[in-house]
DNA sequence: GCATAAGCGAGACGGTACGTCAGGTCTTACG
DNA sequence: CGTAAGACCTGACGTACCGTCTCGCTTATGC
């Protein structure tokens, strides 16, 4: 037995867990993350508030928790055996996941946390969903799947989000012919 | 007469607005953007809170007021005629503004507030230098100056930095030498 | 020559001073003596709030100017030959005074003050003029006119009304009475 | 049950509710009402602010709180079998109460607040503590107990405080004797 | 008749209290 | 011992008024 006390008291509420999380994910929509607060989110899960602090420390880990596994779903398109279809296809689903999804809407926000919260940028740092799936999409494509390679790829889009430009100008099939050719070189 | 009533009563204080501009600037270094407050500034100015209060709204406001002018002057990199030298060295002075510049860093924070703030937005929108100065870079070497040009020499420095990774590791030759060839085959 | 250099300058506006004292009557009745301010004064007024403490320091001094006046007038009713129906008369008076005219709010609002600020209390002692009417009533009657025969006459209705009672409810005649046989006792 | 959920949660502190009770009792005695404030009595108390205003919206209703009881006390004389002298004695303690305790500051100020507050007068007109006190001070020697009574008892100490006069020179005697002579023939 | 001087309305200045809100901690009773 | 509830202290929010300080202007006197 490795965890001898570990069953002992009331065990942890699923239910209640589950609340915060899409608590977090409904208000980051509703209000945006500057009005997002521990309080809103224990209110709008009907759940204590040391509850909340016992599980997470910030409204940055709550969203983290919530948006991973989505971020990952979003960003796994199914394979094109043609390279440059694939690499067209993934980077229309990175606008798109960037520019429309809550989960997109999340990471956004969490980067952005990053830049003036050390804790955040940890977290960022132990699991950036967004170039790990680029990563593997370079990779299965042949191509060099470096960080910097990455950034290349993962760049352009993202700036053009955050800046606030329409996603449907994004010129997808540009960028994914010219990246082709450049990270072959490159390789 | 444009400005009829526009000398009556007690003239603003040029010396308020700067020891606020500067308080802020400071402080944003100091302490970050989420712990900067207007009652922090006011403080640190040595200036009343109503008096900030009736010039900014908001503390995003007085950074880009702060940063601006800033920003500009950082970004005006001396033209070399080579453009592959030229851009390479603009893509360097970008890579050291994003990540070491009190200016870049109010940047980063901005955009950041952006994502969340549809006032900051707005205030972002109506004076991108970045993307601007980009612009001027890339017409003066014969590429084309769109915004999607701009953002694909802006994008990978740009992620690179606010994905936390150093900036003395970006390829900023690689960068400049594929999208010299990219844009050239573009334009 | 005792004022040699007094009619240098522009000299005092009587219509401003007209103004601020009209504009302080209506906005005690409006707003109550403790949402008066100095500012909203001098905005009532349309005059500047330098001009308002160059002449005052305070709203109760604004107020006991503007009010003493109109208390000295209210409370000189006609001399009945009859000492009681001229006692009685001038209880009447006075009852009416603090319950329903301006000046009298103004006078129970400033004796209210004085409570807590010595300014006010000095300023109220240097003009009683709900004393002084009083003694001129009873010497007039041939009864002693020392201020504590004064304080058993204003006393009674003063308490009534400060209280909150109903004026109407007041026994003004009974009282007139009682009073009439014991300063005439005393005396 | 009336009180079915009223154990729900953290209970309320007795201490901080004593803590905020003696801080404005002190503080009315040092700055007196004007310069007292929410801020300042949660300062003195060691108590949030937001605790005061939990469970009072004014500074009117703490004082009104921290007195009514010390009132009670501070008027309640023992009873003298002969009326004159209860009489006397009981005019004795309520001139001392309002020129010296520090329950009598406060039921002056509040009385005074009354008068441009109409929650204030609620307040009050809640509980005269002192036209209470004397309505039993009258019956208990067989003297009419009306509210015009009382404030004929009242009145002239009343009045006599108010205006600033020293307590010392208030003619106790002749009162408690002209009264109960005309009280006892208005009955 | 022009300088000097003071009063004028306007409005910005550095402060401070307002009443509210969220932060993070704590103390209950219940399950 | 986890939970919901809710009171606790702390401190920032944005507003209002404080009393003071420039401004440009007006309106007097007096050299």
């Amino acid at each position: 037995m490795t965890e001898l006390n570990a069953r002992v008291g009331r065990p942890r509420s699923e239910q209640a867990r589950d609340a915060v999380l899409h608590a977090a994910d409904d208000l980051l929509l509703e209000v945006g993350y500057a009005a997002l607060t521990m309080k809103g989110i224990a209110e709008r899960a009907g759940v204590g508030r040391q509850t909340v602090y016992r599980w997470w420390s910030t409204k940055a880990e709550i969203l983290f928790e919530a948006s991973v596994a989505d971020a990952e779903e979003e960003l796994s398109v199914p394979r094109d055996p043609v390279p440059l279809a694939d690499l067209t296809s993934y980077l229309g689903a990175l606008v798109t996941f960037l520019a429309q999804s809550p989960a997109g809407a999340a990471y956004r926000t969490l980067l952005a946390a990053a830049q003036h919260d050390p804790a955040v940028k940890e977290l960022i740092a132990s699991r950036d969903v967004l170039t790990d799936s680029t990563r593997s999409v370079l990779a299965r494509n042949g191509l060099p799947a470096s960080d910097d390679a990455a950034a290349r790829v993962i760049g352009p889009p993202f700036f053009w989000i955050m800046s606030g430009r329409p996603p449907a100008d994004f010129p997808t099939a540009t960028l994914a012919r010219d990246l082709l050719h450049a990270l072959t070189m490159d390789g």
